[in-house]
DNA sequence: CCATAAATTAATAACGATTATTATTTTTGA
DNA sequence: TCAAAAATAATAATCGTTATTAATTTATGG
């Protein structure tokens, strides 16, 4: 999945935590929001820091991150494998059950001259709150 | 695909040519291209106006904004079904032929009770010139 | 256990992409 | 042709993220 040899750190106190915090929610949070949730238990964490270390947990390989839509970044403690919806009214991203069909990555190599390393497949739609929302207006 | 009314449009020079910018390429260029090349045409236009001439066409369901990865926004003026790959090592972005299988949204809106409207594929590798150089390390 | 070196931190500045503002110009249609 | 509505260029403002730096924390080897 990383394409640089894995690199070594150092623990910290401040990477525990927003691994814990990404792990005990089932949202997909952004780096302000985990930086509001980390200040609750290590008031003097900053936001930088926040930052810094979902982006070596992400090279480690023990996050990851959304690829869904071009806005902000979300992160996501849940490595089993497994699809998103983002609601196209409240940008709300849920998980979706994998898809059963399996990805020909042999294919697309043999189409675009690409090595496929991975893929990531999203649905956008409207969630049911603001499906029924909109019914009432 | 689009959530709300259509809006009508006052035409102009200025979407026009990023129209037919955006057509006339099989890449898929960001903003700050797009401005560059439009200049050549009509020195006086500003990227401001690109971004919003952007966000107009694809409201009319024109042009569309790929959801390959979270970074800068990447426009495509090719309406017909195909999915992307992106190269980890150099961030090109390439069409793949859409895949074969038929996704099935039903399946989907059970699982997770939204209304889906469309989906999005993308597949992240290495392109053959940074696989070549790669090995040449 | 202590000392040292190296990595991490908090604070904050800087950055880059995008959006908002506003006075002026262009388009539309009666 | 004329007035109303919408679009433009120029530019300021915003927002998410990254970079900088002095101080602190962690790893480790004696």
């Amino acid at each position: 999945m990383s394409l640089t040899p894995a690199r070594k750190f150092k623990s910290s106190r401040q990477r525990d935590l927003i691994l814990q915090i990404l792990r005990s929610t089932k949202s997909h949070p952004s780096a302000a929001w985990i930086f509001e949730e980390a200040r609750k238990h290590l008031p003097s964490i900053s936001l930088g820091t926040v930052y810094r270390n979902l982006a070596m947990l992400k090279e480690e390989g023990r996050i990851r991150e959304l690829s869904v839509g071009k806005g902000i970044g979300l992160f996501d403690g849940d490595l089993r494998n497994h699809d998103h919806i983002r609601c196209l009214v409240c940008g709300r991203v849920e998980d979706v059950p994998p898809s059963a069909q399996s990805f020909s990555y042999s294919q697309v190599e043999g189409a675009v001259g690409y090595r496929v390393h991975w893929h990531s497949l999203e649905y956008f739609g409207v969630c049911p709150g603001c499906e029924t929302a909109a019914a009432n207006e």
